[in-house]
DNA sequence: TTAGTTTAATAGTAATACTATTATTAATTA
DNA sequence: TAATTAATAATAGTATTACTATTAAACTAA
């Protein structure tokens, strides 16, 4: 990934690459506005492309349907973590301290720098905590992942492992354990924000610390020889 | 909840009781059956109908849309682990044998005695792993949650949270352990199942106890003193 | 037994998901 | 520069889905 420039993903993900002309990153754009602004059952390529003022057709020409968009953004955000993650611990020689990082990086991604213009970080991280299950929660899920579809996900759980089982050699789980805190991570802010009784951490316009501090309880408190 | 007789669920989840009517258990039956077969996605009442032999409007006389039946099943299934965990845990003083038979429900509650005719928990079990987390993630999430459909879900994680506390007074995060205790057995038994890069663990031919043995693993060593 | 009430089926409509075809614009070559 | 080809977008559809108003049947109570 370099900033600025393209977010390299499976190029099976999309039709036509959004990134390379101004309507796909149009859509892009908009189709993050609009999901997070009626959620994902409602969104369709017909709303979208009035939003856009243009053409359903259009639409369908950068991506198959709308599951295959919202797989397109899940890559897109867990790629951009992924590097946030590679960047944020590059210095950092200690594993303990690394995880610190992975950890703060996953519940602040959206408040890093932005790096593309076309691309709205803290709403799609919004659409990531409500929609993003749904990418992998399909009927075809075997074949997709047959594809590559769910990669960059996988690839972020194996490198966050590798921290974990570097922190703690004998721990039996590093891949579920890091897997686990990204599901944690986005579940407890959803659950804090619409069913509190599911959670014991608070989040008040956008200050998500206490699910921070709870993540590395887990984490340490689990690793701990 | 009275095995044989009637699961005790909020009545504005239906328009019509199901349980009521031969037409109404035909539904959920049937509807348990196409979900697991064609996936949520794919589901509409009027496939459903077609299964049945009857028809979409009988349908929509008992669910006002598929996203009710959906929250319908998923209550019963939540309702019905937590009657489960009453029955095992009657006899248990000690917490944390408790939270081991607990986990065990949460587990294996498919493989207990089936105790209602038309609902095969079997199948139902497979539907709460894969369309679960779909009752809860959509945008009216709020008023859902303010009309009492998540009680099941949140009675059920207050009722493990207590046993928790009981295990370690000092422990700060009892709701969030319970909570996500049933994520993560579903997840994990879907990851296996679809995803295994994201989990440590092997589900073959439906024998879960990999599972139990990692969720009791995260359990005790989280709230050793 | 008949009037009232509950229940289900018919027959729709509006919106959604998707596609074939045509029109327009841009790029390439003669 | 004009003609040809290729790339792109818009128009105008169709089949399916989600839902509802109306009618018909069956059962219930006076």
């Amino acid at each position: 990934m370099a900033i600025g420039i393209k977010v390299s993903l499976n190029d099976k993900l999309y039709i036509r690459d959004p990134q390379e002309t101004i309507l796909g990153q149009k859509i892009i754009k908009q189709s993050i506005l609009l999901i997070e602004e009626i959620g994902f059952e409602s969104f369709t390529f017909r709303k979208l492309a009035l939003k856009m003022e243009s053409t359903e057709a259009s639409v369908y020409r950068y991506f198959e349907n709308k599951h295959m968009l919202l797989l397109y953004l899940v890559s897109w955000y867990w790629e951009w973590v992924g590097f946030l993650i590679d960047m944020n611990t590059r210095n950092i020689a200690n594993p303990e301290e690394k995880l610190k990082v992975i950890i703060h990086t996953l519940i602040f991604a959206a408040k890093e720098n932005p790096s593309i213009e076309y691309v709205n970080e803290s709403v799609l991280h919004r659409i990531i905590i409500s929609e993003g299950s749904k990418a992998y929660h399909i009927k075809t899920v075997d074949e997709e992942n047959k594809e590559g579809f769910f990669k960059n996900y996988k690839d972020l759980t194996a490198k966050v492992a590798l921290v974990i089982s570097s922190i703690n050699r004998d721990f039996p789980y590093p891949r579920t354990l890091a897997s686990n805190l990204f599901e944690m991570a986005n579940n407890h802010i959803y659950f804090a924000q619409h069913l509190p009784r599911l959670t014991d951490v608070k989040v008040e316009n956008e200050d998500f610390s206490e699910v921070e501090k709870m993540l590395e309880h887990f984490a340490f408190k689990i690793l701990k020889a």
